[in-house]
DNA sequence: TTGTGTTTTATTGCCTCC
DNA sequence: GGAGGCAATAAAACACAA
């Protein structure tokens, strides 16, 4: 397009020019004679254009009933086929390009709220799941603390039950100890190879092997590279390290099925 | 009134489909 | 190869605070 400098001193556009032109003029200004010669004989030639009853329009916003119409249309259908594409623009008194570049831009717009939209989703999403994981996190962490509380309880007791049947052992009125009850001397000194609060090495203690909702000893296969950065890659980890964590010992037999999960795993995130 | 940010109209260049 | 769509962008029109 061109802008032309009319005698009214209104913006007078005349749509048959590039925008590439009207950059040309508009750094052109303050030029060589020459060249401002041209633009002066480019005016002219506007000017009898216009004299001539060609295209002259003003760059304006569609009225406000245009536009209504216009996105009634595009509720209806936000493509635009030809023939409803000229039926348009001769109802609203349009060109038939002004009628494609508005559902265009109308199809960028609603492009970009539903981005938006999308957005706003996702983030509930995300928030939601980490009020979740924090609940659990402090769950597990609560858990953890009352399994060592336990550990320490049932170790005072053992210690004190054993030095209860040291004494006994001297005396030859002591009971016998063939009943197995709790008091009974002969095993609970046994009892216990491995007290919590001074942590076997690692030596001592075999490899635990993960769990993914079941007490498989062979690990899954580990997740695709890909989803490492995903929320479903996070939370594989997250399981891995959530169980690292507990105390050592705790995975056993019965921490196993205490944990464990009635239904498989769903590895969605891994499956094809 | 003016400077500034936002919205709307339009162009350009690239890509895909027929 | 032409038509049409889309992303990026320009620039006018508009809104609004200072």
């Amino acid at each position: 397009m061109k802008r032309l400098s009319s005698s009214d001193s209104s913006d007078v556009w005349i749509s048959m020019c590039s925008g590439k032109e009207e950059k040309v003029l508009k750094k052109s200004q303050g030029y060589s004679i020459e060249f401002q010669a041209m633009l002066d004989s480019l005016d002219q030639e506007d000017h009898s254009g216009e004299e001539a009853g060609l295209i002259t329009e003003k760059k304006r916003r569609l009225s406000a009933n245009q536009v209504k119409a216009l996105e009634k249309n595009f509720e209806i259908e936000n493509k635009l086929e030809p023939e409803r594409k000229a039926r348009l623009a001769e109802e609203l008194s349009l060109q038939p390009r002004q009628v494609a570049i508005w559902f265009q831009n109308r199809r960028a717009r609603w492009k970009t709220k539903q981005l938006e939209r999308d957005y706003g989703f996702l983030k509930a999403s995300y928030d939601s799941l980490k009020l979740d994981f924090d609940s659990l996190e402090q769950e597990k962490e609560s858990l953890a603390a009352e399994l060592t509380e336990l550990k320490v309880k049932l170790r005072r007791e053992t210690s004190e039950s054993s030095n209860h049947c040291a004494v006994k052992q001297e005396s030859p009125l002591s009971e016998s100890s063939e009943d197995g009850k709790p008091g009974s001397c002969s095993e609970s000194v046994k009892e216990d190879p491995n007290p919590t609060p001074e942590l076997p090495p690692s030596s001592a203690a075999p490899p635990l092997p993960l769990r993914y909702g079941s007490c498989s000893t062979s690990p899954p296969p580990p997740p695709p590279s890909s989803s490492r950065g995903t929320m479903a890659g996070r939370g594989y980890y997250h399981q891995v390290r959530m169980e690292e964590n507990l105390p050592s010992g705790f995975i056993s037999e019965e921490s196993c099925n205490f944990f464990s999960v009635d239904q498989p795993p769903t590895l969605h995130w891994y499956l094809p």
